[in-house]
RNA sequence: GGGCCGUUAACUCAGUUGGUAGAGUAUAUCACUUUUAAUGAUAGAGUCGAAGGUUCGAGUCCUUCACGGCCCA
């Protein structure tokens, strides 16, 4: 935290124009290395005498004009100066490695010290330095490559006298290659003893501190590179993200299902009840939002005859951020002709039953305390209006009628806006006393027809849908339904939804003319169904907050422009 | 949008009723040829998130703001 506090602190100062700070910015442009204050001594006579002092002049001046220059920060590039000295290039792209260390461990981890000497054979690594443990003429570091970390032991004697004092200028954070053969130390590791290190990337910034690690969340967000080299928890979050992601497509195309890119730039942003982002092209001159869903675009597939599409892409959503929310998420969307909701409940259990296994080894997986039983058969199923009866303990003399089902929503703390349908207040309802209770995994189907546009009516009862919302941990996890291909029932419900638009609800969908196209040339009988592969992620990794699953979870800036900076002061800034 | 919490050295954190800042790690120097949070000695390192205010005196109290976290809407 301290760090980004630090940050932002500055380029606040930056950002401010008013005139105490004109004078500190503007002597740092005409002098980049600071000279007067007592700590910036060490930049003063940094490098003094080298010949490559120049070089680190920008850097210097950049990490002063940010007030970040420290001791450690001065070592480091006195270090690379001296290296560059000596002759050493700090950034040489010529070393070559033959094995990666997780290969190393997995072939040799079971032989004995003299298993490994009688192999007599030379490995060359590289990796990152996580650590330094020295003894004078001896050293102990470990290295880390894409995926495991290993010991190498670096010795004068190995080395030589010059090499192995080239080797002490190297620091933690580094990239090095080595050259070595392998032996188990006295403590039993497998560990390379280096006959040569290369340097092969300089670090300038030091890492964080080994053993608490980065627990500054602003900090590991904003720096994800840190986060990763420093914490091994993100990286497997992110192996294993990437793992299930895998997972789904083999899946899906294993069933005959198609992967397919359609539009993220749509001039009406449909499929979704929620707020577009909105951009603009300017070739065309013409305004587009950033999709919410692909839904509308995949089923137009359908009518041109893919009748198993599915699409893993990022929609956007222009609402808040928080522990399950990012306005740019992964969802993945599938759409099946000839098959109903309750084929897709069979689908689903199995597609994300086999998912699990693959990637946690089990179809019960722990999450934050809970052990969450995936196993196809386990998964529950129940329609909407049970749920609410038995789990939200709510009877239909309640939840049917508008004034006492209003009455229970804002009892439980929840608004109710006027003019809302019985059906919104009823999925309020839903949300409050049900949804948090779902922590098994269970399919809730059969949703009011009001808060479903693009579903399908039930045969028997057209105010209910064949629609289900799949729940796990007390959270949405899908949404899915057979779809609605009749394309008068399904203009009537766009009109419906425009006039909910008219009325305020500026969530509500917009009339889809092409679409309605598309289905008047008729579309085959499908049933469709979105899962946040975010949230699948937290799922499987026991992640507490969809930012833990994003590489780059949206922050705000650290930098703060003028406009923005000029807000930060209080009544003595104001503009005159 | 609301509530609560946090922001102190590069990292992780202490900091008492208000009296000008401490530790561990990291860094530097020295010692040390089998350590793994190596060890021992010494040293340097801080606009205490920002701006105002109260006070003889503010890391600490008050106000506003910024960023982040958690909860709620």
């Amino acid at each position: 935290m301290t760090a980004g506090g630090r940050w932002l602190r500055q380029t606040r100062i930056r950002g401010m124009s008013s005139r105490h700070f004109l004078e500190p910015a503007q002597s740092l442009r005409e002098t980049p290395v600071l000279a007067d204050k007592p700590k910036d001594s060490g930049a003063k006579n940094l490098c003094a005498g080298s010949p490559n002092a120049g070089r680190f002049k920008p850097l210097v001046a950049a990490l002063a004009a940010r007030d970040e220059f420290n001791d450690v920060l001065r070592t480091r590039i006195e270090k690379a100066c001296a290296l560059l000295d000596a002759g050493q290039q700090l950034y040489p792209n010529t070393f070559r490695r033959d094995t990666h260390i997780g290969d190393i461990l997995e072939a040799y981890s079971g032989l004995d010290d003299e298993g490994l000497a009688a192999l007599g054979k030379t490995f060359r690594v590289a990796g990152r330095m996580t650590s330094l443990r020295s003894f004078g003429k001896v050293t102990f570091i470990h290295v880390l490559d894409t995926s495991e970390s290993m010991q190498a032991f670096v010795a004068r004697d190995d080395l030589g006298q010059e090499a192995y004092q080239l080797f002490k200028k190297f620091d933690i954070g580094d990239i090095l290659g080595i050259e070595g053969d392998l032996f188990r130390t006295k403590t039993g590791e497998l560990t390379i003893r280096a006959r040569k290190v290369d340097l092969v990337t300089k670090s300038m910034r030091p890492l964080p501190e080994k053993y608490h690690g980065l627990k500054d969340m602003e900090m590991r967000y904003r720096q994800r590179y840190v986060d990763l080299i420093v914490t091994p928890k993100t990286s497997e979050i992110f192996r294993k993200r990437t793992k299930i992601v895998r997972g789904l497509r083999n899946y899906l195309d294993e069933k005959g299902f198609l992967e397919v890119e359609t539009p993220m730039m749509q001039p009406l942003a449909g499929g979704a009840t929620a707020r577009p982002f909105e951009t603009h092209h300017n070739a065309l001159d013409m305004k587009l939002y950033m999709r919410i869903a692909p839904e509308l675009y995949l089923k137009r597939l359908l009518v041109g005859g893919f009748e198993r599409v599915y699409e893993i892409n990022r929609n956007f959503r222009n609402e808040g951020v928080d522990t399950r929310h990012n306005p740019e998420f992964t969802m993945l969307e599938f759409y099946w002709a000839y098959a109903d909701f309750r084929d897709l409940m069979d689908l689903t259990e199995d597609m994300i039953a086999k998912v699990a296994r693959d990637v946690c080894g089990d179809t019960v997986v722990p999450y934050q305390g809970e052990r969450i039983d995936l196993t196809p058969g386990k998964w529950k199923r129940l329609s909407f209006f049970e749920s609410i009866e038995t789990i939200g303990g709510v009877g239909p003399e309640d939840y049917t009628d508008y004034t006492r089902c209003a009455a229970l929503v804002r009892k439980n703390g929840e608004k109710v806006i006027t003019g809302e349908k019985l059906g919104k207040l009823q999925a309020k309802l839903f949300d409050l006393l049900v949804e948090p209770k779902l922590i098994q995994p269970h399919f809730i189907y059969h949703y009011p027809t009001e808060i479903s546009p693009l579903s399908r009516r039930n045969d028997k009862n057209p105010d209910i849908t064949d629609r289900y919302e799949l729940f796990v941990a007390g959270r949405e996890l899908g949404n899915a339904f057979s779809e609605l291909n009749d394309p008068v029932d399904q203009r009537g419900r766009f009109e419906e939804q425009v006039r909910e638009k008219a009325a305020g609800d500026d969530e509500a969908h917009c009339m889809d003319e092409d679409y309605v196209r598309a289905l008047e040339y008729g579309m085959p009988p499908a049933a469709g169904q979105g899962v946040g592969i975010d949230r699948l992620v937290m799922l499987l990794t026991d992640s507490a907050s969809i930012r833990e699953v994003i590489l780059f979870p949206l922050l705000r800036p650290e930098t703060v422009g003028p406009v923005g900076g000029a807000s930060v002061a209080g009544p003595a800034t104001g503009p005159a």
